[in-house]
DNA sequence: GCCTCATCTAGACGATGTCTAGATGATAGT
DNA sequence: ACTATCATCTAGACATCGTCTAGATGAGGC
């Protein structure tokens, strides 16, 4: 897949080579089976290749994960410029735009919230992820300033945020096998996702009164 | 930490051996750093050991999952017992619960819901993670027959779980620490958890219409 | 045209999961 | 009590992995 020009020495591109084959093996073999080794054989250069330009497999990784929060703020993005202006509806298509990412980008979305336990990961996956956050963060302070502007924004952000992470993550993991239809995975645009954020978005719009805790 | 039962050849309760080395290894090495051998080695047996009890490492980390399971299960039910008989503040504690579970466990948690892709796992991974499921759905359905009988439990039932799965995901995984007060992960009993938990269970306790979608 | 240095290769090392053959001994049948 | 069976466990080998080191290559600045 990735074009290894020719024999050449250096390769000239490589970084973004090994980046096109890491995507390809995460999808083709999954998280449990992914391997330096594999990435730079699919490039056509040596074992220790990767090791020049990404440090070690986590350092590989951790890039790999900021090409994916590239494409979900992307994903996410599209599905809200389609969804008309109403703030509560751009919320709804994002949630829509998060769990097909997920669903589409299995392995990929895997290691995207994965966390390292050696610091912070890498400065670039630090800016993807933030900025992919951006996009929830923005849509839910349009939903609140239109429908409750008294309402603290972070509780409503985090659950928003949960809930679609949750039923995405659920859902690669097939977790909710039982509770789909015969569709499976596949048929996200009329089933249980669907009516899982309506009740989520309404949430956010209906008064915070609770009658017990 | 597990007995090793002097130097004879037959172990004797090997396989529950196995299992408690696992999740100290687990615990303090984490899922990325874990390890047959090690687990082997602190048993006091061979390397090959575990294979003849579990298969391969998938079995085995599979017995584990179920194992975790269990933990689980018993943690919700006994946040549930503590809870006063109000379905909403029933179905708040045992949200409380599974949060306090993964932070406790993270590694444990982590395996627990990670989908083999080789078939559906162990029969007793099935039967625990079946239980857990069960403890969830009663407590919507309770939830649902005091407050809104005619509400189909499945999209509640999705809003909640993955509500609280993807919170508790999130937290371990260290992406909600921009959203948390200083007191960080620790103090889950006062701030954004609650706070999101008691967003949730109003949302299953109100009506179900929705301005837009 | 030369020199510097980033880029990449080749090989080695320890560690891991899994396979095989064989050693051990608990247990059941007689 | 004796023996045969078979689950249990050991020891070693093998392919593969991530990472380290030394050295080869050649693009680009002077």
């Amino acid at each position: 897949m990735t074009s290894k020009p020719a024999d050449r020495y250096h390769h000239g591109d490589l970084r973004e080579a090994l980046l096109a084959a890491g995507e390809a093996v995460l999808a083709e073999r999954g998280v449990e089976d992914f391997t330096l080794r594999e990435c730079a054989r699919r490039a056509g250069v040596s074992h220790a290749a990767p090791a020049h330009h990404f440090g070690d497999a986590a350092g590989f990784l951790a890039e790999l994960a900021a090409v994916g929060f590239d494409r979900l703020t992307t994903a996410m993005e599209e599905r809200r410029a389609g969804a008309g202006p109403e703030p509560l509806a751009q919320l709804h298509a994002i949630g829509r735009g998060y769990i097909a990412f997920a669903v589409r980008n299995r392995a990929l979305f895997q290691i995207m919230f994965r966390h390292d336990g050696t610091g912070v990961g890498s400065a670039n996956l630090q800016r993807a992820g933030g900025a992919a956050f951006g996009v929830l963060q923005a849509a839910m302070a349009r939903v609140l300033a239109a429908h409750r502007p008294a309402q603290a924004p972070l509780p409503s952000l985090a659950l928003a945020w949960s809930a679609v992470h949750g039923f995405a993550t659920l859902l690669i993991e097939r977790q909710l096998d039982a509770c789909l239809g015969q569709g499976g995975i596949q048929d996200l645009e009329t089933d249980l996702g669907g009516a899982m954020l309506t009740l989520m978005t309404h949430a956010l719009a209906a008064p915070p009164t609770i009658p017990a805790g």
